[in-house]
DNA sequence: CATGAATGAGTATTCATTCAT
DNA sequence: GATGAATGAATACTCATTCAT
């Protein structure tokens, strides 16, 4: 049962998306990330399970950020053009603005092994609950067609974005990730609002 | 170099569609491929150039098929709104038809080494390609606003496609997949078109 | 250097053989041991300097006891073939009395390094020591033949006394040891007294 | 399912028990039997499934040639007597013109987990039968008293004989162990044999 | 073309032991 | 004396790939 709190264990997380959105998740030594967080390769095995539940608990720790703060923005918006804006932007500005952690989220993390890794889904479906409480609230409004599917819905928003922030990733990062908010704000209200 | 065709090639191509999906790309080994196919270990070497060429190959072979069946069928009908439908249907319909293909297209093919899967990219790009093609084509039918990016635009469309699929695969195909065709083409149809 | 008495001591030497017995000395770790002795896993090294010396200290420890109480028993004992009754019976009642503690003896103390294990042969001599001391005496009252050679007799006594002991453990210890004293008695008897 | 015969087979065997005797089963490294038989370290799991099966091959192996060599030799003599001195003589030849040999099986070999050391009780087992039918022959021949314990007499015999080998082992081999066969004999026979 | 025995690089993980508090 | 977090050495085993036949 590792520790999951600690100085020690900070210095890991991040000597880990270092060392991960460098060199891939497969081609990353526990040893190196050992050596990067100044601790002892046996270290790394009081604070984590296993390689696997360092990627794991990466995603899973700034991911409870990620709905929290987002919970708190939506709560201080109004309507849904101006929540489902917010959701966008949040998205792509928590995103954008750490690199590393982008490349590990799109692209590493994807790399483990299905079977096993359902560490993930927890913190993910709390985010889908968010997206699927927006789109909710939109049909409230009778702003979104109450026959819309929402977990359809939902799918493909999250989709969409993600596909977004992947190909931003894999291109080197060459222009602001957060520029694209408004044109996808754009296309994404006319998917669900009704006449615009 | 590996040569690319013929009996055995199949037969290990269809071997590691049904291994990769059974067991995960990384828990299956070459040997077993090799035994399910009934050839020699390396008699796999004689058609690929590793397993992940295997992988690749899978996946290029198929999309070579699907995207010349979408030109075709894309050939035989007229308006973007009916170019979206036939794009969305197909896509569904494909990879609704072949699970096991859906789930190492979907799962498997992004546990490879991002680092070295360029080889995906090129068949991928292809299709990225009729994507664009038939947005552009609502724009000049005056359908969709000259001023959407069409790149985005075919970013966000293969996004949501992209993550439905997933969805399904991975919650065991239990409704037909090919049944969300209208409710996404809906969606995507507000997305893009302008006043309804 | 280590602390060879004390309370913690007793506690920490008790637990090693409850786990010894049930997990077999590779499979226990120190810590669990530790655990076990409610003590503090350094607190292990205050009393011993390695795992291996909390076994060879196991052994050396009751083997002490073993060999002054079959002294005592001896004293009060009167011609050879009490005196190898006594011997016999000393060494099943006090194995067959303790299981855990025999099993440690029987099977885990030979798991050492014997390169290391040198630490067992002292508690083991005087031991030999007594064994041979009764045949000698046997000698001397003219019920064995002088020309026996005392080392070899004495190898082939504890031998066979060892390997039933050993077989009694690993059969689960189904019945009880003690019994067979008397057919013991009776082989090594026959075995060095000369016409019966 | 490793193959059990070969040329490399008996390299690995061989290299094997050269580096268990020498430095002894735990400080020997997979990858130094693999030096010592001039194959690689992969090799040794084509034809073993790990260390410790080397170690039971290796005991496995020679101990069926052992009850067969001493079966025939067994067909060949008539008597008690003349049984159990082959037996004796046999037991103290074999391991004492191997000391290699006899370090591995009277050491080494106590130093697998017996959790899992199965592997060795089925070959034992034939050569403690064959043991039990010497002294019952004695029995039938009138030599051995028929109430004795057939099982505790062969527990007894065989480990008066395996101390006797692991003292002459571990004494660094200093003497002719079959030079021990005599006198065994005849302890052995007066053990057994009624009015001598 | 086909074989499959042989190769050997590559590394996550354990756990006895230490030492600063 | 006691603690227990931290250490880091140590290595069996896997499996993609090769190549002699």
């Amino acid at each position: 049962m590792p520790i999951k709190k600690g100085e020690k264990y900070i210095q890991i997380l991040d000597a880990a998306v270092k060392e991960f959105a460098e060199n891939g998740y497969h081609r990353t030594q526990v040893a190196r990330i050992a050596k990067e967080a100044g601790v002892a390769d046996g270290t790394i095995y009081l604070y984590f399970e296993s390689k696997e539940d360092i990627l794991v608990s990466l995603f899973t720790e700034k991911m409870g950020d990620f709905v929290d703060k987002l919970k708190q923005k939506l709560a201080n918006v109004n309507g849904f053009r101006e929540e489902l804006r917010t959701l966008i932007t949040h998205h792509l500005e928590v995103l954008g603005a750490n690199p590393a952690q982008a490349m590990v989220t799109q692209i590493e993390l994807r790399q483990i092994d299905p079977w096993i890794n359902q560490g993930i889904s927890g913190p993910l479906k709390s985010y889908f609950k968010v997206i699927e409480e927006v789109i909710r609230s939109g049909q409230d409004e009778g702003l979104v067609c109450k026959s819309l599917d929402v977990r359809l819905a939902r799918k493909m928003l999250f989709g969409a974005l993600d596909e977004v922030v992947t190909c931003w990733v894999m291109t080197d990062k060459k222009y602001e990730l957060v520029s694209l908010a408004d044109p996808i704000f754009e296309i994404l209200e006319s998917a669900f609002c009704k006449n615009k």
